[in-house]
DNA sequence: GGGAACATGTAAGTCGTTACATGATTAG
DNA sequence: CTAATCATGTAACGACTTACATGTTCCC
């Protein structure tokens, strides 16, 4: 984690979406980019003001007038350390989803257990899927003439698959446990192998 | 994070995998649940003790024969202790997808970059996908008569649907920008309605 | 003998969340 | 007037990685 990310990213939002607020920031990390990512306040007026220590963005003088609103503005500088990170090849994921992690131990805490996480997961993946349908209008109407319209809606894409996916699997999940209730370790083997060709594309 | 996602974590495969090393419980993670979750030495080792102190697990005196192993058992309280967690909701996710984010921003460092990325990521699913099949088959040999074959199955049919999701998302997405190049945002827009209806299931 | 894998730990430093602290503006 | 939202920060704490440090055993 030599990586700065939180930095990198403040830079790509000031490169993307124009001067903005330490505040407004934080609403483009939830709004755009928070199926993917997300930052904290506490992350971002800090990092903002070493950002600007370094030079790599400046603060625009307020207008005086009402709120004081600090803007930042992305410089020169910036925009050549957001190229060389944006270059450089993506980290891999380090996963980590509690909700496989207590279904795996599923054998110490019970079956009905599960089952509940699992519904749960399944109505929060419905909410997701319609969360990222209505960032796709968003985009849709709002970039249809900008040049990241391509590049938002393939982070939109990947949201629409992953959820749907996940969806299924929560589905399917809940019938291997069905199966191994009504029939035991075989008919839980029977019931996992037609999951499979169901869900996963292409098996 | 007042989790102590870690010391659950060791309870819970010392609850399922026996008496095991702290290096044995690494192998159990990288290996079982290496898919969705994650632990290092750094964090092993020392958590290992606090448990200890806290008498949820106790070590297991060494056979004074040979290389010493320091193993530890998981005790009643520890297993009180990993059922009240269990019992618990899972906590969502914090995505932090490094790939989707410098795809997100792909109009700063350009398409040829973020092209490259995607068949990177193509490649490393495929990699996983083969990863997960091997570890169908190794728990569908071993576990045929354990309680565990449910759990352990319903989390790998988690990877194989994700990583086949994930897989076909950034095919279609080297689509979009191919779209892109050809015929400009009109171009795009229909390359997504196509996508999205061959990949997300169900819609 | 040498290298890979086994095995256990510590220390430094970063990363990140949460809670705290404060105050302005706007809509009802 | 009061609750919600806007707005900017700090401090404490915990989580996590990485690098360091050390030694063994097995196989070639």
């Amino acid at each position: 984690m030599r990586e700065r990310s939180t930095g990198h990213v403040i830079l790509g939002i000031l490169a993307v979406g124009g001067d903005l607020s330490g505040y407004e920031i934080r609403q483009w990390v939830t709004q755009a980019i928070g199926f993917f990512w997300s930052e904290s306040f506490g992350q971002i007026y800090p990092e903002l003001q070493r950002l600007a220590k370094a030079k790599l963005i400046k603060a625009l003088p307020g207008e005086g007038k009402g709120r004081e609103v600090k803007r930042y503005r992305i410089s020169a500088q910036g925009r050549t350390a957001l190229e060389r990170w944006l270059t450089q090849p993506p980290q891999a994921e380090r996963p980590r989803s509690e909700l496989l992690l207590k279904t795996f131990f599923g054998s110490v805490a019970g079956a009905s257990n599960v089952r509940g996480f699992l519904k749960e997961a399944e109505q929060a993946m419905d909410l997701r899927c319609k969360g990222i349908a209505a960032a796709e209008d968003s985009v849709v109407r709002e970039d249809r003439g900008a040049d990241t319209l391509v590049y938002s809606l393939i982070t939109i894409l990947s949201g629409q698959a992953v959820y749907a996916a996940r969806r299924a699997w929560a589905e399917a999940a809940a019938e291997l446990l069905d199966a191994h209730a009504a029939g035991g370790n075989e008919a839980v083997l029977r019931a996992y192998t037609k999951a499979k060709k169901r869900i996963v594309a292409g098996a």
